[in-house]
DNA sequence: TTTCTTTTTACGGATTCCCGTAAGGATACT
DNA sequence: AGTATCCTTACGGGAATCCGTAAAAAGAAA
């Protein structure tokens, strides 16, 4: 079973709850790895890294309110990129109140996640079958998860066009993003193709702005 | 202190660690007084009523997910609602994850409850708080109430600012909100001042292109 | 290598956005 | 009335975007 596992969550009771049922499980022992703000989290992430003893599982919910200190990131769709980068091998489970298959899929196709457990009813059990589920390499699909309409008109975004609609969101102008890609040995990385691509995006996702594409991408987690 | 509550709440894990708080504080010995369904709670009520051991708090969520099983009550005003009618004296503390002031205030002047806990950091301090002011006879205000959303930001955006934003988010050009604008009757609605107010906004908010303003607008809840 | 196909880049003009300045209009106060 | 101030609109030029077309480069197959 998991040795090293940190929860991100900023609810205090299901902070302890979750932390009795990892006891439960057998995953921890001590209270120590729980904390309630992203950027503690990856701030964890990136020491235990350091030290050579990495989490092999991170929690987190996906929503966490602001309470008026200020943080770097806000959200745990923030939080999964920005602890991907620095440990890609890291598992993840999501927790979260959103129960829309469609939310659950993106972030597995988009996220590269391993587990999404949305809490309701039954939550506890959905949990456990996930842990155990992604200890043992699977994908976790929670029973759970309710279907909605947006499913049936999904597009796949390629690396590249998620890369181009991340710096966008960032509030890079076209050419920023060229000579982004170009320093990063990305190709094709033009102002041309990167015109391309968004013109593309819109005409399959059937927007008419890039301000309307990003919100598009924010809504759908693909971002 | 209380020795008979009663808790409604769907959640597996918050459902967990309420019982838990609920026996440090010496409320509760056993676990049987916890529903997720409103249905079963105002059974529970009108059946201990009949018994003529009534419960003298009720602990209840706002919001209950839908599973597929038919329900009379689907949400906790309703269950407020029902269980007063029958039971006028019973003391009700309300536990959600709204944390706006003016939904707890609402239910204050009308449904008449005792206490109000926002599901956030910090929020077993509050609960515990809350159990024992409620005990005393007294109304308890949560010092996690925020005044409203708009006050969660930096920037407090007028009723134009959102209309203009939102048609930016639908993919509407500058041209056309202006047009938008004028046929409602909204002033002003030149181009100009479309201008102005995004670069204004845009200054305020520190971005730099109308897609990162969508992005942040959609981050935090202002569309 | 040659030829064919696909991908990438380059370019030009139309449109839109951006930002500063100036003119017009409304309101309040003396 | 006068004028001071604020809000709205008008305008112009530079920058960014959009979109089509064509050239260049890269790959694939014979």
């Amino acid at each position: 079973m998991f040795k090293k596992v940190l929860i991100a969550e900023d609810e205090d009771f299901l902070n302890i709850s979750l932390r009795t049922t990892l006891k439960d499980l057998g995953v921890i022992q001590d209270n120590r790895d729980f904390v309630s703000y992203c950027d503690d989290a990856l701030n964890r992430v990136k020491k235990a890294l350091q030290e050579g003893n990495p989490y092999e599982l991170l929690i987190t919910d996906l929503s966490f309110l602001e309470d008026g200190s200020k943080q770097e990131i806000s959200s745990g769709t923030e939080l999964i990129r920005a602890v991907k980068e620095i440990q890609p091998t890291i598992k993840v489970l999501v927790f979260s109140v959103d129960h829309r298959r469609s939310t659950a899929h993106s972030l597995f196709t988009n996220f590269g996640i391993n587990g999404y457990v949305p809490k309701t009813r039954g939550a506890v059990i959905d949990f456990k079958a996930a842990i155990n589920a992604i200890y043992q390499g699977k994908k976790y699909d929670s029973k759970n998860l309710k279907n909605d309409i947006k499913m049936l008109h999904s597009y796949e975004f390629t690396e590249l066009e998620k890369t181009i609609v991340l710096l966008l969101y960032k509030g890079k102008s076209q050419k920023e993003i060229s000579t982004y890609l170009e320093e990063n040995q990305i190709k094709p990385s033009s102002l041309s193709s990167i015109e391309k691509t968004l013109s593309h995006l819109k005409t399959e996702l059937n927007v008419s702005t890039p301000a309307q594409l990003i919100g598009y991408c924010r809504d759908n987690h693909i971002i």
